[in-house]
DNA sequence: TTGACAGTTGAATAGCCGTTCAACTATAAT
DNA sequence: ATTATAGTTGAACGGCTATTCAACTGTCAA
């Protein structure tokens, strides 16, 4: 008898499958900050902020150019992906400077990137 | 004399680093699709169902009872997941069986369950 | 001390998006 | 044909969030 009956309202539910399914999930917090973590890369500015930083550190009014946006809208994002130490940050005079903290972003942009590329071979459209 | 200067009122930029960064930035379409990929995962309920599809496909009674959610929501997303080509479908009598339509996907998954793990060492908050 | 510039921050606005709801299609069984 | 269940779809609602704006802090130079 499941729980969710109320929910999902089918009868031919492979009972045997969900319980797989539910026993090889990872946990609640996990998947949260899986998610969490995606959606920080899931912002076209953010994204760009990362691609930006790969190769050196930068500070603010360079990304504000190399993105053509404002430092007030930069900053911002900065912030949030600072909270998630995605990127870390130092002062240097009037100039603050970020650059990324964390060795895993840039696998996970080149396995995107590839990733891309194989599906546009795979459906051109 | 940069173009966007109405938008970044600072003089101290970096000049050869913007350059650099530019002319090494991936292309704008390219960016726009990995962001638009990332947003994708970026969603509690569309990594649920990721990750419930990691091990053998599912019909869309057996991931709403898994995620506890209604049909019709998990339909929603698995369109949209649909569109982008990380899962597929094919129909079985009533039933319409979703799978993982991406190889990727798997390694983006483990490499950032890593990455969780450990920011957690890194930063226990 | 004063002025200029780099950067941050909080509030407000506006657009985006996940869920809900209701109506619909598709398949199978009686 | 009729009924029941699986699944889809479009519209609408509500919450989330990226950007803007204005005011602020911090640092350096004169």
């Amino acid at each position: 008898m499941p729980k969710n009956e109320f929910l999902c309202d089918c009868t031919a539910v492979h009972q045997e499958a969900v319980d797989q399914v539910l026993a090889q999930m990872p946990g609640k917090e996990q998947l949260q900050q899986v998610a969490e973590f995606y959606k920080l890369l899931g912002d076209p500015t953010r994204c760009k902020i990362l691609c930006a930083l790969l190769r050196q550190e930068l500070c603010v009014c360079d990304l504000a150019n190399v993105l053509s946006m404002t430092k007030s809208s930069i900053s911002h994002q900065l912030s949030k992906m600072r909270q998630l130490g995605v990127v870390k940050c130092r002062r240097a005079g009037k100039a603050v400077y970020y650059s990324l903290d964390d060795d895993h972003v840039e696998d996970l942009l080149s396995i995107t990137l590839q990733h891309i590329a194989h599906k546009r071979k795979g459906e051109p459209l």
